[in-house]
DNA sequence: CAGACTATTCAACAGGTGTTGAATTAGCAA
DNA sequence: TTGCTAATTCAACACCTGTTGAATAGTCTG
């Protein structure tokens, strides 16, 4: 009975707070901005949600569980379809990536200005350590768990390096600046998410068999 | 004569919104705070700079072309070093990097503010597109074109792919944020750049030798 | 219908923002 | 000393910030 067809204005506030986040930052952001684009009095933002840092970590959490769970999903599968000894690092990392580029092509562009938002947040020296580890550290502990199955002997120490280029490199694609399409004078889009992971995934791969030594 | 042993408040608040800016990001901080970090009169920012704006590319500008200067000598160097078929993936990939890790581990730890202050430039969709490419790409294409001729017969758009993978590693290593050291649980700090430089010089190396064709 | 509860707006607050022009100090030349 | 100029501070402005409490509209229940 209640259904609409514009969406409930409390969801708006979400929409245009984390499209708005993801591009300026917390702090160049405005409730009153928030509001405006949302098409809605600035007090219902507090109504809805308290102060703004709530509202901020409201929208940072609103797709997360989401998110985690077709990652977990996809490592799941490719874990279940692998034999005895596991799934291969291109597997592992095809996994962990390919859930966000289907997210990103999606029609609704709020998957994109998320994970801008989450790239935001994971390369902030205040925010990272803040609020990345609550909602992703489990997850990407499994993911973590299951390269280094794949890649038996290798040092724990490497194998963490090795997702810090992984995380760096996601990062920037999530982040969606544009650079790549200049610097390339328009060989690349960064806007074609599946050639940025086509190239993302091989690329990590063979990162990884290198450096954790299986040649 | 005018030889100070305290750096003139010119510089200082170069200094103070070099820090600021690089932990939270233009608007997160104000010239209240930076004048105070300073110790210096509010007013004084805008005696020597202008708007807000333009201290933040002050800022951005003051260490740039000794950057720039720096990373073109290492690569020169290899070149020069190099045969007649010019340096290694390997070669090009530390001379790119290796300056950045001797500005972060100078006792100057401005270096390390300004280098986290290039990485939340260039992964954020405002700042990146107008601010990264004056000052840094006409030094990063003399890079890309080494790498073009290191990896001969690879596809122009496979090598700005990896140019960017490059790129998200390196910029997630600077903004210096710790959370390699909470996933880790302490197996790897991110304030050890030697350890960061000497995972990614192969890491990214690999990466480029499999996606460029080169097997 | 009345009533109750939720959602939304209105109006305003106390405090902080970037910026400016006048006033003051410091440094140096003649 | 007296000037002159650059460096620095002071005081204040007009505006914008997040937040709040009261007032209004909307929606469902009985």
């Amino acid at each position: 009975m209640t259904t609409r067809n514009t969406p409930a204005k409390r969801d708006r506030i979400l929409d245009a707070a984390e499209a708005l986040f993801a591009e300026h930052g917390y702090d160049g952001v405005t409730l009153r901005r928030i509001a405006t684009r949302a098409g809605v009095d600035v007090a219902l933002a507090n109504y809805h949600f308290g102060k703004k840092l709530d509202l901020f970590q409201a929208v940072f959490e609103r797709r997360a569980e989401l998110l985690n769970g077709s990652r977990r999903d996809a490592l799941h599968a490719c874990q279940a379809s692998a034999g005895e000894e596991g799934p291969s690092v291109e597997q592992i990392i095809e996994a962990f990536l390919r859930p966000l580029e289907l997210a990103q092509e999606t029609g609704d562009e709020g998957w994109r200005h998320y994970l801008a938002l989450i790239a935001y947040i994971n390369n902030s020296p205040y925010w990272g350590p803040r609020m990345m580890s609550q909602l992703f550290d489990e997850l990407v502990q499994e993911f973590i768990q299951a390269l280094r199955k794949a890649l038996p002997g290798a040092r724990d120490e490497d194998v963490y390096w090795c997702y810090h280029s992984l995380s760096g490199a996601l990062t920037l694609t999530l982040a969606n600046t544009g650079r790549i399409d200049k610097l390339s004078r328009g060989k690349c889009r960064s806007a074609d998410f599946q050639a940025a992971y086509d190239h993302m995934i091989p690329f990590t791969a063979a990162g990884f068999r290198r450096v954790c030594g299986v040649s």
